[in-house]
DNA sequence: TTTAATGGTTTAAATATTTAAACCATATAA
DNA sequence: TTATATGGTTTAAATATTTAAACCATTAAA
């Protein structure tokens, strides 16, 4: 049985701070470098405005995107913060679920 | 086995589009308008600014956004043109796998 | 305590996106 | 043929986003 078309509403809604976070190049680029961390113990500011090309405040903008869109998190040692992309991202699934919903939803379109 | 980071990189490139079109509330709108209709012949420009509140030319020119993101596309008949989401939709199901990938690297972060 | 390093915030400028007005094209109806 | 309706395109203005410069705060080392 499909999702009413309100809950779908709501819920398209409830991530488009996340869709909007995940759809500018640059903020792909600072995801996919904190995907990439071998260390697994986060990235600082410092070393992603080396990855990116992007100035600080640049970099440190798109982080609080980031982290408003529950997407990335950070941790604080002494003076240094590591950013790292949140493991078990409910915000991710939640995606996910959406996603197979619409995709639910013009299937039924097609059967018509 | 995960996907190597270059491949999810790219993959994530090849979605921008589809990302930044999902990601603004009017086209939310209009999308949601599209899943709705419940003739499932789709809708035309002048249903959708009613529904949505915008004016013809917004609308037209989100629904192109939408179709050049492959997610909406429109079928002319006369002169009248109806815009449906595209069923079986091929990029919906890549960024299904996307996100499916993404996942993935977060919980392989969780084990370290 | 003074200095250096990390990084967040504010503000103003540059850039990109969104919108409406005005226009053009096409197809049907009178 | 002459309206009328649908809707796409272009352009300029309004709005939002992104960026860098300048600044502030905190911590650790000298």
């Amino acid at each position: 049985m499909d999702k009413n078309i309100s809950a779908l509403k709501s819920d398209f809604q409830n991530l488009s701070g996340l869709l909007q976070a995940l759809g500018d190049e640059k903020r792909q680029e600072i995801i996919i470098q904190l995907l990439g961390d071998e260390s697994c113990s986060g990235l600082q500011v410092g070393e992603l405005t080396s990855a990116t090309g992007l100035s600080r405040p640049a970099v440190s903008h798109h982080l609080k995107i980031l982290r408003d869109a529950e997407l990335v998190d950070y941790r604080s040692e002494a003076r240094k913060n590591f950013y790292y992309v949140c493991p078990k991202n409910e915000k991710l699934t939640q995606l996910q679920n959406f996603i197979g919903d619409v995709i639910q939803y013009t299937d039924r379109m097609e059967e018509s």
